[in-house]
DNA sequence: AGCACGCCGACT
DNA sequence: GTCGGCGTGCTC
């Protein structure tokens, strides 16, 4: 054929990502008779194994003919959607990532490439089995309604074993047919949302029509909490959905509750598609295989489901678009919310922040015209935003080893009294942060990482919040050797715990920390008894301070507000007025009013004084100038970057080759080397770089000139992280 | 990311 | 003498 005496290199040859932190896509030969389109998912063979991998696009031709191996096969999978596609290329280059590693997230589940896997499901034929027994004739009759059941659920209802079932089988008195192993996801039902206060509506209406016109806007929905910014985004849910396209819904990672998947199921008729990093694979492959596939309507997931291959999607929702928990900091460095504004623009769709305490950079970019903003002031219903109070800890002059102010403790006995609850907030796990020798003053000490033990008396043990590691409390300092020397400093919420005990002998309590509380069952299992009010007093760190919906919490007592505000974070108060605010939302959420407490050594700091006189706006602007002054984000831009290596020497001769060898160029402004905040991490030692520049600078191209030549010594990481939140 | 290849300690 | 530790380097 004429084809094979002209050959078209191009169109034999394509160029296939992998998912693997390789620098660019692989070319491959694609043998004859089958069709690769761009986007399609094929086996490759790589070195000695064969891997799943994307065409990328035409083959680039960068590589000896003679090297290339061919396509082994075909996934029978709908393409991967264009746009997650650039999404991918976008994002690798903006965070400085392999493309390859960016992939990666978008295939987390390689089983729901296949095609579904299929189970048998029987029915009764009505023959009747020649021998006949009660066993069998109790199967019989669980079958006799007709509805077609697995082996498992005729064995279970009908109360017999499995080999009553096969025989039945063999008798041909049950006739398989073939099922989907996974469960379907319903079509969500319509129209079944509450009705909206007028405020409400107009915001939803809003929504609604930017859904419908099908392109790229950025909404901040600006409301207090319990203003009902959850309906008013579902509206908008049901608005892509009536429109035919997929909606996903991210939340940070913690607040993925029952409670929310409820109030889901309860307006559209079946639960959500969920996503999270801690599913199961079975679970994973259901929904990746029923979002591809475009059955799944909506997803509500973490961040990492800002990866999905959503083929239709039309609406992306951030909820608490404030929370630093959609920043991912391991793996690729990126954050969800400003990648997901990305998504949104690359996908021509409209894209909805929402949340009580928006981020600075988001209401910056309300300011600057980039994106819209809808304000929500009203709380629902009969509900008003609680009186806050500070308490100023310098006049209370308590003991050393009591945290709670006589202020406070009267507040909490007399809520109790009422027959209300309350909530007592420190974000510290544990009993107490620091364990001193009162003989010598050694400090116990992390061996591995730059950090204190901190003591978990439910646990009998010391721990290290950085690297996980633990030791019993020992009996003697191992500094000195006096015997019962080491004394707890400050306290944690288990030691709060013991506190209130001795304040409120009568206090039914409960503590809701991370380390506590391990999955969704057990928050449900602690929410359900605040609802029936068999707890009084709840005393928990900042996963309490999420979504819950309390009728009856009147109280909320913040032990310390101070905590986050010590270390020179850039963007310290600002979280702390978010996670205090926050926090102070869970009280009085009905008819009842609601109080907060917030103990604190400076009630002149700008972040108190805003929490209690109501001055969001105000300190936001204080923060915003104070940022421009110094040109910090969202008014410049930064790079980190994080080397690490099991010795010091090591690695601070390489953070001064690399500052050596940065490119000269006058808008950069480059600091360090300098200790990591954590200076040591799991045995290995940290020191850090910090890139400055203007906003509009090519950050990415001066990473490539500085860094893609780098060759880093055996055993030595670094990290690049493109936008950085915190500073550890 | 795998997986092989490669160069140094405790075993049949 | 081999089995195997994981350091290093490659995969179109």
């Amino acid at each position: 054929m004429t084809e094979t005496l002209f050959p078209e290199p191009e169109s034999h040859v394509v160029s296939v990502l992998l998912p693997l932190p390789l620098p660019s896509p692989y070319d491959y030969l694609v043998p004859e008779g089958l069709e690769v389109g761009v986007g399609a998912y094929v086996e490759v063979p790589l070195g000695p194994r064969v891997v799943t991998g994307v065409v990328w696009g035409p083959g680039v031709g960068d590589v000896d003919a003679q090297k290339l191996k061919p396509v082994e096969g075909l996934k029978p999978a709908p393409p991967m959607p264009k746009d997650l596609m650039d999404f991918v290329d976008w994002v690798a280059d903006y965070t400085y990532t392999q493309p390859g590693s960016v992939l990666a997230l978008t295939m987390r589940s390689r089983a729901a490439l296949e095609p579904p896997q299929m189970t048998l499901y029987y029915r009764a034929t009505g023959e009747v089995p020649e021998r006949m027994t009660a066993a069998r004739a109790r199967v019989l009759e669980v079958a006799a309604d007709g509805m077609a059941r697995s082996p498992r659920m005729l064995c279970e209802e009908a109360g017999v074993s499995s080999g009553v079932v096969k025989g039945l089988i063999e008798a041909g008195a049950l006739q398989g047919e073939e099922r989907p192993l996974d469960a379907p996801y319903p079509p969500p039902q319509m129209g079944q949302g509450p009705k909206l206060s007028k405020a409400q509506q107009a915001a939803a209406d809003v929504l609604c029509e930017r859904v419908r016109d099908k392109a790229f806007s950025v909404t901040l929905l600006d409301g207090v909490t319990g203003s009902g910014k959850t309906e008013v985004y579902l509206e908008a849910v049901e608005a892509a959905l009536q429109e035919g396209r997929q909606a996903l819904v991210l939340l940070p990672e913690i607040a993925l509750t029952l409670q929310l998947f409820e109030r889901f199921e309860r307006r559209f008729g079946s639960r959500p598609a969920v996503w999270h990093s801690g599913l199961s694979q079975k679970e994973r492959r259901r929904v990746f295989a029923a979002v591809h596939r475009g059955e799944a309507r909506v997803v509500i997931g973490a961040r990492s489901a800002l990866f999905l291959p959503m083929p239709e999607l039309g609406l992306l929702v951030i909820d608490e678009e404030h929370d630093a928990s959609f920043k991912q900091e391991d793996g690729v460095v990126y954050h969800a919310r400003d990648m997901g504004a990305v998504r949104g623009s690359l996908g021509s769709f409209p894209v909805v922040l929402a949340s009580a305490t928006p981020s600075l950079e988001t209401l910056m970019n309300v300011e600057a015209g980039k994106y819209d903003r809808l304000v929500l002031k009203a709380r629902h219903g009969a509900a008003r935003l609680p009186e806050i109070d500070c308490v100023d800890m310098r006049q209370e002059k308590l003991p050393a080893d009591r945290f709670i102010s006589n202020r406070l403790a009267a507040a909490l006995e007399e809520t109790l009294a009422q027959g209300e609850q309350a909530m007592l907030f420190l974000n510290r796990r544990g009993y107490a942060p620091l364990t001193l020798c009162r003989t010598c003053g050694h400090r116990m000490m992390s061996p591995d990482s730059s950090s204190w033990l901190v003591e978990h008396r439910f646990l009998n043990r010391l721990v290290c919040h950085h690297s996980g590691f633990s030791m019993e409390k020992p009996k003697f300092c191992p500094n000195c050797g006096a015997e019962d020397s080491l004394h707890a400093c400050g306290p944690g919420v288990e030691r709060l715990s013991e506190e209130v005990a001795t304040l409120l002998p009568e206090a039914r309590t409960a503590i809701m920390s991370s380390d506590l509380i391990h999955n969704p069952e057990d928050v449900e299992a602690l929410i359900a008894a605040m609802e029936a009010g068999e707890i009084d007093l709840l005393i928990g760190t900042q996963m309490m301070a999420k979504g819950h919906h309390f009728p009856q919490l009147t109280l909320v007592g913040v032990v310390d507000a101070d905590l986050g505000l010590k270390g020179g974070d850039l963007r310290a108060a600002e979280r702390t007025y978010q996670m205090l605010h926050q926090v102070a939302g869970r009280a009085g959420r009905e008819e009842k009013p609601g109080r907060v407490l917030i103990q604190t050594y400076m009630p002149e700091h700008d972040v108190m004084q805003a929490l209690t006189s109501g001055g969001r706006d105000a300190f936001l602007s204080q923060e915003a100038s104070a940022r421009e002054m110094l040109n910090m984000p969202p008014f410049g831009r930064l790079v980190g970057l994080v080397l690490s290596g099991p010795e010091l020497g090591v690695v601070e001769k390489l953070g001064r080759d690399l500052v050596a060898r940065a490119p000269r160029a006058d808008a950069v402004r480059l600091m360090g080397p300098a200790p990591a905040p954590i200076a040591l991490l799991r045995g290995r030692h940290r020191v850090r770089l910090l890139l400055k520049a203007p906003t509009r600078f090519p950050i990415q191209s001066y990473l490539h000139q500085w860094l893609d030549a780098v060759k880093l010594p055996p055993q030595v990481r670094l990290r690049v992280d493109v936008d950085p939140y915190r500073f550890l």
